[in-house]
DNA sequence: CAATCTGTTTACAAAATGTTTACAGGCGCT
DNA sequence: AGCGCCTGTAAACATTTTGTAAACAGATTG
């Protein structure tokens, strides 16, 4: 999971940033001026860094310049009020990754820095594998011997919660709560037919199963 | 395709700089110190190098000026740490192209490539390609089989999108904020009008789509 | 070995999702 | 203003997915 850290002396917009942060998911660290901000960039390795140009103390740019001359590339993405003057060469110079005007909207936000952090953190492609199939979480494909399969919504989501918990029998209770959610409720003979789709397109042997098991009496259990 | 060369020593920016090249679609190779750097690229033959001017055993000047009475006119950018005193004078005698200054912003150092690149091979504009069709990003250009397709701005912008990330799944909110804008709140349906015109235009059997397809439950993905 | 319980499979209709077409407003151009 | 092209939306249409029911199969128990 990515840490966010703000630097930015505007505490109400600081607050609103870190909610909006804290709401999509990322863990966030704050500070309210550019010495204390460079401190918690070096101390506490944020995965990405937003800073105000104009800041009491230390100014952005001193932010920028500090860190990447200790080496540190922590990527970077600079706020600038409308009026400031924007020297986009001087930013790039100071190492800043991209820059946002204020007043901006969240969705701009959220954006730039999900483009950031891609592009800096690469395609950490977690790929889980059994037997001959691989699937691989980012991308949301399911290969076998090489060749890409189709699953549905449905399917891939149930594929997911086995392979997070294999080796284990999983009530259909269980599965109903942590595939379908909370929200749904759904017949309990709907995981058995799921299961059977997955059965079909992943077993080698769909009536003999060697990975999506039957626990007579009690639900599935998914042996890798 | 273009392939570069990272000379520099210093291992964790030399991969920072590996992997940002070849997200951008270069083919790179790397070296350490300045004779392996000279020998790859005397025998890999890449289409720029960057090298770093203080190195283990040849330094970069050591590298460009052998290279140059080699008679090897392959477009160099020297890599400079802030502290060194940069002779341009130098750098342009032993035949440098540019020379960029640590630390240095991804986006600056890519411009600077693409400056040397464009000024060394001027006809060879960035070009992607899949299938028979090419986009010429420079001239914002589409052709097929030779012949100049007409695409519009929407257009445009969507299938550049979807040609800067392949392979991968993209739901409908992601295409909107990348190719419509932060500040734009179009119907998600909107998209699938807009997909409809690429297919209609690059497919070459529209109502069976192999490039644009569909991820039902998720959105898009584009496949070269 | 029957009776009973549990799991499997098939088929199907409802719901969700995607495609296509048509169209009206917007924008630039003459 | 008039014209034409681009675009977003809506509505009709098509397709895929999905939950359920019912028939079937296998396991368990007394």
């Amino acid at each position: 999971m990515h840490t966010i850290l703000v630097i930015d002396d505007d505490e109400n917009l600081r607050d609103t940033i870190i909610v909006l942060l804290e709401q999509e998911g990322f863990r966030t660290l704050a500070a309210a001026d550019g010495n204390v901000g460079l401190e918690k960039a070096l101390t506490a390795k944020p995965s990405l860094i937003l800073v105000d140009l104009r800041l009491p103390g230390k100014s952005g740019v001193d932010v920028c310049k500090a860190l990447r001359s200790a080496r540190d590339s922590t990527p970077i993405i600079v706020l600038s009020a409308a009026g400031d003057e924007i020297d986009k060469v001087l930013l790039l110079e100071i190492g800043a990754d991209d820059y946002v005007v204020k007043p901006f909207g969240t969705r701009e936000l959220l954006a730039r820095i999900r483009a950031v952090l891609r592009r800096v953190s690469p395609e950490a492609h977690q790929v889980l594998s059994f037997a001959d199939t691989q699937v691989d979480l980012q991308r949301r494909v399911v290969s076998r011997k090489g060749a890409e399969l189709k699953l549905t919504p449905a399917e891939y989501n149930l594929l997911t919660f086995f392979l997070q918990n294999p080796d284990r029998p999983l009530t259909r209770d269980m599965i109903l709560n942590s595939v379908w959610g909370y929200e749904s409720f759904p017949n309990t003979r709907t995981v058995d037919a799921h299961v059977v789709r997955l059965r079909q397109k992943l077993e080698p042997e769909p009536d003999c199963p060697r990975h999506f098991l039957t626990v007579h009496g009690v639900g599935y259990r998914f042996l890798p």
